[in-house]
DNA sequence: GAATAAATTGTCGATATTGACAATAATAAA
DNA sequence: TTTATTATTGTCAATATCGACAATTTATTC
């Protein structure tokens, strides 16, 4: 009887959008007529299929944090079990792979985590649980390893990935990339991969 | 004759301001009149001071770089002769002396970045001579290593300190500072220090 | 104390942004 | 074809923001 309801391809299109304009103008900076114009829409259309600002924005994280943990499960299920290691470092650093949306949404909601007490809390779950995820790879990948060196393998592969992909606003820099790769390798280069 | 001129003083105390700003706000979301309060000043002393937006964006920028240019000489200048690298990771990865603006400008910086190809341009030169300061640093400590080497381990360091400053707004990560230490610290590890 | 040049304050119009509500158009089922 | 339900559009007032200029105050020098 009713007209079918769009509501939910509506907020994905929109959340799409809010997306871009997180990660091009910041939090503070991403306006209403940034996302309706980006998504295609009329403003009114963001307030009828999503809510109002803060809406938009915990709709959002929720999404974010959703989506970067089924991706990680993917990730983990299709690692192959020899040479773990050494394929996810090529999985993280190869421009064709590479997806760096996931590493700018997440800067710029930590960079608004400085004016928000719950997003900071909730990113810094997010960041330990990224980190947990690496660890668990890492051990599967070695088990003799104590836990002080995996930690340490898994922060530094992390912060290698999240360098080199939230630098990509100001163009390419392949050959950064190549030695965040290289570096990677020796980290992990001692262990029985 | 003339009353004296506070020109340069207002100028540092409202850049100082919008520093703050765009470190909590983005570049899109720092606004006249938040910087006008963080400086104490009435807005339209920024104007008189400094200029509009983009004015008190570029003298920012300007600004930013001669600092930055001037700390890493100084930090170099401070290092030993010996022990130098053990030492440099000690000042990058120690909580009291770490200094997070630095690494939160220019996050804010790189973001912005996706719309401004100038600024762009600036931060992947900026971030270039960066490296190329550690790259330096590293050569000096050992003269042995090849080129290759050096590029790594110095985009190993910018990146493990990076990652771990920008995570700052979203409080205290402790271990995982320590972990990115000790990752920076393999990674150095089989150098003739 | 008067003159000068700068700092500071006050105020304006134009535009942007938000939130909210009303009105219209469209689609599927009965 | 009518009806119910939703999508879509239109419009409004309140507020925020910017750029600009005029008016006032202040401090130094003569």
């Amino acid at each position: 009887m009713p007209r079918p309801s769009l509501k939910q391809v509506r907020r994905e299109q929109i959340l799409d959008a809010y997306e871009i304009c997180l990660i091009r103008y910041g939090v503070e900076g991403t306006t209403m007529d940034r996302v309706a114009k980006e998504a295609g829409l009329a403003r009114p259309l963001i307030r009828h299929n999503v809510g109002n600002r803060d809406d938009l924005l915990q709709a959002t994280v929720e999404r974010f944090i959703e989506r970067s943990d089924v991706s990680m499960r993917q990730m983990i299920a299709a690692l192959p079990r020899t040479d773990t290691l050494i394929t996810l470092i090529d999985w993280l650093f190869d421009p064709a792979s590479s997806d760096s949306r996931t590493a700018l949404i997440s800067a710029a909601l930590v960079a608004a985590s400085a004016n928000d007490p719950n997003l900071a809390r909730t990113m810094r779950e997010w960041t330990r649980g990224f980190l947990d995820y690496l660890s668990g790879i890492i051990r599967g990948a070695d088990s003799t390893l104590d836990d002080k060196s995996v930690s340490t393998i898994a922060a530094g592969l992390v912060s290698l990935y999240f360098s080199v992909e939230s630098l990509s606003p100001v163009g390419p820099m392949s050959d950064y990339r190549a030695a965040c790769k290289d570096a990677a390798r020796r980290l992990v280069e001692p262990l029985n991969v």
